[in-house]
DNA sequence: TTAGAAAGACGGTACGTTCCGTGCAGCTAT
DNA sequence: ATAGCTGCACGGAACGTACCGTCTTTCTAA
């Protein structure tokens, strides 16, 4: 009685939650990050603009949301290093040939390269589901001596991602399919056990 | 005499156009790409904001210039590809390690790739500046026997500048010195002639 | 040669519009 | 009774444009 019974009154309305963050993903392709206007998405969606502030912290954190819901879960499951590595990061690859998936993950992008709350929570997201992934999937190789033993996970990253964002963000290129096996073919010769350099 | 003489009036105050463009990295610097204020630049650079629209098409395209005079006139000129190849892209590299560059450059940046004008015009200065130095240089590497005859424009891009936009904008790392020497290693090992892969 | 007209860049102010983030009313579901 | 929801309204800030009066440059005509 005294703190206890904390559970009266609805619960959040999913039904709202997902109108909101599919009229996000509308504004951000048609608008981008800088001209994005929450008035015109509480409109879209016909939510009030006190739901969203009420549920997401930040504007970018909000952009950031809804750009993750575009990636799918990940299906295949490879069985050699090059498949395993790919797995990781295909959903990047994939969201961006559906609809205005290009459009709307970059503007998303953006928004957590421009903005310090929704950046940590993009961050946070890469880490705990590709960076940790691409750490243990690394480690096995190393056992497995197909990867040489001074890999650092920073780099691995790097290559895995730089070149997707360099055409996503920066030259507004399409991604073209097979782009991220081809990126961890790179990784894997970079990590090449034996290599002369 | 019918529609000859149009050069009258005074010439463009080059005092007006450095003081803007200084107040606009401060405010990149401080405040980012969607809280810029257009405002705050015309008062901190003591200019009419009439000014400011009358000698750039859009807002972004003035931050995307205030960024590109940060990048140094190129001075080394080296003789071993490796060399050659980093001269080309050091002034990126080196501009992050000066005052508030890494966060100027990174704001710019992001006005650049969510902007569609400063977009057009920071991709022009990248192809001018470095895309064609990059391309006549891998012409006479190949001449050279250095590196194999089918590269690629493109990939070569993305290896020197992909890693760079990773860590510039997206993990707002540091770049470390010798950074760009580190990915003209990794290109030439790519386009290395008689290769395996 | 020189006075003045024309053109245009400048700082500054003001305007209507849009957006931001918050607060409040009223309804509804638990 | 509690708490989430829509909808409306608010003050403040920023946008992009339009003027104003001033000053500098260049062309033209006395």
């Amino acid at each position: 009685m005294t703190e206890a019974t904390r559970k009266q009154g609805p619960k959040r309305s999913e039904e709202s939650r997902a109108a909101i963050l599919a009229a996000t993903r509308e504004e951000l392709a048609e608008n981008g990050w800088r001209k994005f206007s929450v008035d015109s998405v509480a409109k879209r969606a016909h939510a009030s603009k006190q739901t969203i502030y009420r549920w997401w912290p930040s504007v970018g954190t909000m952009c950031v949301d809804s750009g993750l819901e575009l990636l799918p879960a990940q299906g295949r499951f490879g069985r050699d290093p090059v498949e395993r590595i790919t797995d990781i990061f295909l959903p990047l690859e994939t969201a961006c040939r559906v609809g205005q998936g290009h459009a709307v993950l970059r503007a998303a992008l953006i928004a957590a390269a421009d903005d310090q709350e929704a950046g940590e929570y993009w961050r946070k997201w890469i880490n705990e589901n590709l960076r940790t992934a691409m750490r243990n999937l690394l480690a096995e190789l190393t056992a497995k001596r197909i990867v040489r033993r001074d890999w650092d996970i920073d780099t691995a990253m790097q290559v895995m991602l730089g070149a997707f964002w360099h055409r996503l963000v920066f030259t507004r290129a399409p991604i073209a399919e097979g782009h991220m096996e081809a990126q961890a073919n790179l990784l894997l010769s970079v990590f090449a056990p034996g290599d002369a350099a």
